[in-house]
DNA sequence: CGGGCCGTTGACACAAATCAATGTCCGTGG
DNA sequence: CCACGGACATTGATTTGTGTCAACGGCCCG
């Protein structure tokens, strides 16, 4: 076991741990996990749409976007990937893409090969669940998402996604605000939230008189609670530190 | 083991057994589950918003929605479910309900407890996978939800909900024709895409154009491709029957 | 110095929402 | 049997949010 992937699949390991109750045994089963961590350049489709790959892959580093193409060339990205997440544990079961990841922004991943990944989680049910606990998240986050751009306007759209990565990223507020660094473009957010850049702009101009900005790839947050009223935020559906009594009583 | 459950509980077998490789045995053991069958009046919520429930649901007759409402009163349809759909096996690993689940018109469900559902998967590794692949399913739906409501114009996005149900019921061609029943209202539909009532109905008299109709609850294609077109479908992600080679190979 | 990428701003077009009225069907009760 | 009410479908007039097109400015980097 080396010292250097045990200490990039802690983060694995804690992510997990936060939802679900692995025994000493079991953590170390995923620390010891095989993986092959790759730099990743901005704007590289890592994996394509179609392709059928042999590994998941972790996000180390940077911001990794899942995006769907249609027809007429524009794109949708589906869900945002940031250190600690798995971006594809589903393709364990199933490995054809039906999406493709790209880097958002340059990233560091780590593949973990499915015939270990599904080895672990035959031998161990706990850990399989674990996984599938975590997936499970994925897709409750997702079902906000099709909430989100179903029938948000674009002020309460935007506002919403940047409670959520604010969360996700388990931002403290220094002296009541918020602030983070989040490497995405205007283009790229009205790609997550259908929208064009030239909306994302002025939108955020709007969220400006409520206190919020996006200057230079850092979002600034001076009022959360108006932030959330205005994005209908309720951060319920994150799952955050989900592992109280009850599941250890099962 | 019930031969009434047997019976009732072979769709879930079948449908597992549609992308995963499953022994007898592990059939079997899905086919022993024990089951609790209900009727639902339409318009019911059989799952509410913030709920735990102890039991994950199966659809045997009608149409159940997965719904997430929003502050200003809206509803988002998030998931639809057919007969032979499980609502939401992930509530075996998170039971504590993010959005609401709704009969849509009077349908009839199967109650199977959490127990019994994770007591079989860590019996059986292959049927935990199964239910993983199955839940892998739902999330390439949901995301593919994502793209139709946010890049999709109404009527290509309709028109795709519209593929997208056919072959999820399997409708089978007459004379070149598709015709099946699908119980919803325009109101619904609207909920689903995003739309409002008024515009699903002047989007239906445009997909009038291209042969395709939805009267009385029956929708009709004429001209398959045209519609698929229309509505940049692609089957791909629903995963239809994927349970060849590679996954005997494992 | 020059060329991109990104952000910003304005004028205009258009898709979809909203508001409102009317029509149709169906179940219910007088 | 007919009158009524309610849910759903249909249609028109109008408003509004967002897209489109276009131009310009800042900034980084080669």
């Amino acid at each position: 076991m080396s010292t250097l992937f045990k200490s990039n699949l802690a983060l694995f390991v804690e992510r997990l741990c936060s939802r679900s109750v692995l025994s000493q045994e079991e953590q170390d089963a995923i620390h010891s996990l095989p993986a092959h961590a790759s730099q990743i350049d901005a704007h590289f489709d890592f994996v394509r749409l179609g392709e059928t790959v042999a590994y998941s892959t972790f996000v180390l580093d940077g911001l990794v976007g899942r995006f769907d193409q249609i027809g007429s060339g524009s794109r949708q990205i589906t869900a945002l990937h940031i250190p600690g997440d798995m971006t594809d544990l589903h393709s364990v079961v199933a490995p054809t893409a039906t999406s493709a990841l790209e880097a958002l922004t340059t990233s560091t991943i780590l593949k973990i090969p499915h015939t270990a990944l599904r080895a672990v989680a035959r031998k161990y049910p706990a850990v399989a669940e674990a996984f599938w606990r975590d997936e499970a998240v994925n897709s409750m986050i997702l079902a906000q998402w099709v909430v989100n751009v179903g029938c948000r306007a674009a002020k309460s759209s935007l506002a919403h996604l940047l409670c959520e990565m604010a969360c996700r990223y388990k931002v403290e507020a220094d002296a009541g605000t918020f602030r983070f660094q989040f490497p995405m473009t205007q283009s790229q957010l009205g790609d997550a939230l259908g929208l064009t850049s030239v909306h994302i702009n002025r939108t955020l101009g709007v969220l400006g008189g409520i206190g919020t900005s996006f200057k230079g790839q850092t979002v600034c947050i001076e009022d959360w609670d108006k932030l959330c009223a205005l994005g209908d935020f309720d951060r319920g559906y994150l799952q955050e530190n989900i592992r109280p009594a009850q599941m250890l009583a099962r």
